[in-house]
DNA sequence: TATGAATGAGCGTTCATTCAT
DNA sequence: GATGAATGAACGCTCATTCAT
């Protein structure tokens, strides 16, 4: 019988998915519960069947994602052989990654809880600032070991660094900054350049 | 007329000003626009007197704000005689001061427009995107100098810095950083120093 | 002005009267607020302008009503030189007037209120129970003079005689029993010289 | 077959087990089918292949019980050779017993039909009547023989008689009166002593 | 200018009922 | 018999906006 169904419809996959879509084309506030029912393809009711209100479709779509995301830094700042540098090139290749290969997706969580700070943001926040204590991590132990500098605080440093990355995905979002292969890979290694490196040219450096 | 009224009550500066408070408070949707004819202690119908919409409250509030700041950003790069970090680190005093002396209406601005990038963010993408490009003209010109480095190029450091100064005003805004003078001037050079110096230490950058 | 709006629509007064009828005839769950507005030849919003929910209206209406009703079976016990049964009578007689020359208010009021019990009813049972305690008050005076058997208690005495007058006010509502001038005479006559005189014939009570 | 299934669970029995609870518990309105499934432990679509609706679950409840009340009475009514004082006492000993025992069941009967007579009251009225009637029937037996006065219908005095007793169990219900055995009791003689005897004082009548 | 009563489209949510398995 | 996913009509309430005074 697992068999017979094993291609049967999940219903609150299709409804989860559709969400993606519809929020993302019309922003959250904007949507109808219908709308979302109709990209589904279901009843309007079997939406409150799988959930509770139109909001927990998104914390729901919200806290799965994000949590692939808090496992992805967790798990590469564990791997403690590689240089400050490059794991923040990983956490924020996994970020652009994200939404290189599911842009609705992430576009939903940028625009409707991230960057929505007063509305999904506000109950998400401790999640979210999650995010920010891994990278702090990060850079608290180059600021330890010496390779980065100390007087400015790993917390500061995370902010920055995570600020910058998604000012780029708001900027691929809506449009002025091209989103081809070549911008995401060449954004991945500048965005690090920038913040590690600094704007300044070395030999500038004492100007 | 003006100086036969010089203490009269100026209703759509009270109604804007009433605005800036409810919109912090509240939250653009979340308020009604009963709400800010109360805080303004006038009726309901006059609101509409000299606006034509909730909206247009806030893209006035917006628009009067932002053009400040872009004057102020233009004015900044003018002065031809001082380094590109001395103009990056006016630029982002003048946006943190905005926020330190009127935190209402920054927050308003930040949360409502510039944050909520599919609602008000996208009427008014042009107009943010002319501070981006005034602290591109700055990066830029630093780069023609060779002060600054020429593979990261001006846009792409523009939205960092902007990026980075915008979560540090999030971290305000949400209470999640300490809003004290000394945090704010601290932010001022550290942002600075992050962005066009770099997280890494000078010795260490070979490593 | 006032006089210029002296026959003015108080379109409060219009839904309150509308909704007397639309609860009246299809009863307080099965109609809509629409059918409210309709039958006042308003709005659908006005109503709740003047209202904060169609529960409201109902409570409304209930306490209006109710305080004259307590009002007036008070003023009755005020006057100290009549008996009680009398005074039974005088409160038996507004009930039943109040249901003869206002039925819809009153079928509003028993139906969806007083007999309401575990929904309206219940909110206002301490106002509901006012009214026993005064017609118990007007049969304490009368236990007390000796003109009232003192077995049975002023109490139970009042929800007695309350029972059966809300019955008889049912069966009006419900149209088995005649609305008639005659008949609403008769029950107030009768309704007094069963609970006060009893159904037993004077000269058969030692059976 | 019965003896096959003797200790197997009657699911419809159990359904409408569940159902007095849950009607008496949350009110027939404020529950929802799944309560009712829920509280007798089984599936959501059993309750539809057992009964037509949610209605006929407290039709069914209704029906059962009130005949019980009917049969009583009409039990009661055949022992001739009682005076008509003592039938009454019986009949309403037998109603005031039904709550004393089945409280629940009781209440949902009181509360949800024969006191909300413009929803499932009325469409129960003529059943609802039948028990008036058969009280009407004791009494003008007694009138018919003298021990009851004439000038008082019998129709008249059985509404009386029940509706003081209904407006006891309300009551009772709605806890305004205590819920002991010695009350119970208590009201089984004083109200039969109210309606038949009267409120007045043997020797004050001619006061 | 100034008021606030009046308008009405729009949406989230509920839940009795059906039906495929 | 038994399950519970699926359906969809219905309704209370909100609130931006209009307009008569």
């Amino acid at each position: 019988m697992a068999s017979a169904r094993a291609n049967a419809p999940d219903k609150r996959r299709m409804i989860l998915d559709a969400a993606i879509t519809v929020f993302a084309r019309q922003g959250f506030h904007a949507c109808r519960v219908s709308d979302v029912a109709d990209e589904a393809g279901v009843a309007y009711g079997l939406v409150y069947h799988y959930f509770d209100s139109k909001e927990e479709i998104l914390n729901t779509l919200f806290l799965e994602r994000w949590q692939l995301l808090l496992d992805a830094i967790e798990g590469i700042d564990k791997e403690r052989d590689i240089p400050a540098r490059d794991k923040l090139y990983l956490a924020g290749s996994f970020i652009i990654d994200s939404y290189r290969y599911e842009p609705d997706l992430m576009k939903v969580i940028i625009v409707e809880v991230t960057r929505a700070a007063n509305t999904f943001g506000r109950q998400h926040l401790d999640k979210i600032r999650e995010a920010y204590a891994m990278i702090g991590a990060i850079v608290e132990q180059a600021r330890e070991q010496g390779a980065f500098k100390s007087d400015i605080s790993a917390e500061f440093a995370a902010m920055c660094f995570y600020g910058a990355i998604e000012q780029l995905l708001s900027g691929w979002i809506f449009g002025f900054l091209p989103s081809t292969d070549e911008e995401f890979e060449r954004a991945k290694l500048l965005v690090v350049e920038t913040i590690c490196g600094g704007l300044e040219a070395a030999d500038a450096a004492t100007v």
